[in-house]
DNA sequence: AAAAACAGTGATTATTTTATCACTATGGGC
DNA sequence: GCCCATAGTGATAAAATAATCACTGTTTTT
């Protein structure tokens, strides 16, 4: 399998973007106009030249039928990743992790553990962001945040409940001090703890559909 | 959307198996030969009445080119997730997206098509992010974006071809100008297209492990 | 320096493919 | 009985489309 030039890189990739696009191949004339040729010959250069480089296969003499002669992707997980499948919650209700009624999931998300960072056989959950005070560590508004309920160490991103609230924040544990929240956003308050800090897990990894 | 004849079932049934198959669509002519019809105007007809029925569109004068617009009749079960296996690439090499090599993919991931943004049946892929050149958009090194090929609209983050790399920019096409991509980050120099450009996909969503 | 691969124009031909006309026949419903 | 949707045959026109020939450059490789 030869490598490609750019130009048939980019007929190549037109051809996967348009099949997947529209749903039938384009015809040798709308490769060209796409690409602003003067003539179908250069459309069908290129189109030999990908055929014998294994690229693609063209039908003779049929429209609109080619096959990209791909490796076959769907290759049976070699090592299945395992994908559990957590709720995700707008806000945690005190009282958590007990006493959540499956209603309270506003959502449900899988992902595979691996790719979350977490543990199996954690009650993990993922966290809907409201606000922007972790914005500065790049967690936005409307984020999804994978938690692992854990007791966190110095500098984690945590789920923390605050007057009844969940919020996310940065765990920090000075030495020989208690601990404290911050949030990422130079105009939020440090929060240190007037009574007593409930921490609702580690947060793991963040889902941000765009 | 009136009921289906048998007739008009088998038809319907016969478009979808055989572009599943062959992976383009059938001629008129090979759709007769298939039901042993001896004029092409009875497949016309049947294909007439599909579209009526709202179960088909046919683009007018264009070969092979059809596209079933019903539901597909196994819609996921709206309680089960469903979850698709993704490859993820450092960088994708020439002759994207077909012809890369198992060994190519750096990792795999799993998560639900519904929080990653795709659409089912799509060849996405993720990417790890290297650089800062989106971290204004929240995109930083180490990120895996979620790709799935498609045709760009304006704003979109898109995976592009650059110089044999693969790098993710903000896709800009102004009105009745050729498109650039820009990078979100000041220090960055808009990309004006030196010669032409190649998008990969556009960008869905984003997975960071913290 | 020569050869080979790459990239393309322009024109022409052959074939595939869709579209359309006229016509036959069957079964269901008002 | 009559109308209408369904299901076809057969032939022909119109278009979209692929394939081919001859030729001009450029770049890369030998």
């Amino acid at each position: 399998m030869g490598n490609l030039t750019l130009r048939q890189q980019e007929m190549l990739g037109f051809l996967q973007v348009f099949s997947q696009e529209r749903g039938f191949w384009p015809s040798i004339r709308e490769i060209r106009d796409h690409f602003g040729f003067n003539s179908t010959n250069a459309v069908v250069g290129h189109l030999r030249a990908l055929e014998n480089k294994g690229y693609l296969t063209c039908i003779a003499g049929q429209a609109r039928s080619y096959r990209i002669t791909y490796q076959n992707t769907e290759t049976p997980p070699s090592d299945s990743l395992e994908v559990i499948d957590m709720p995700v919650y707008g806000n945690i209700p005190a009282g958590f992790p007990e006493g959540i009624e499956q209603g309270d999931a506003i959502d449900r998300i899988q992902v595979d553990i691996r790719s979350a960072g977490i543990r199996r056989s954690r009650r993990s959950f993922a966290l809907k962001v409201r606000g922007d005070s972790m914005i500065d560590a790049g967690i936005f508004d409307g984020d999804m945040v994978i938690i692992e309920p854990a007791l966190p160490n110095d500098g984690d991103i945590v789920a923390a409940l605050i007057d009844g609230a969940t919020t996310l924040k940065r765990f920090i544990k000075p030495r020989q001090k208690p601990p404290y929240l911050k949030a990422e956003n130079e105009n939020y308050p440090e929060l240190h703890p007037v009574s007593e800090l409930v921490i609702q897990g580690i947060a793991r990894s963040i889902v941000r559909k765009l």
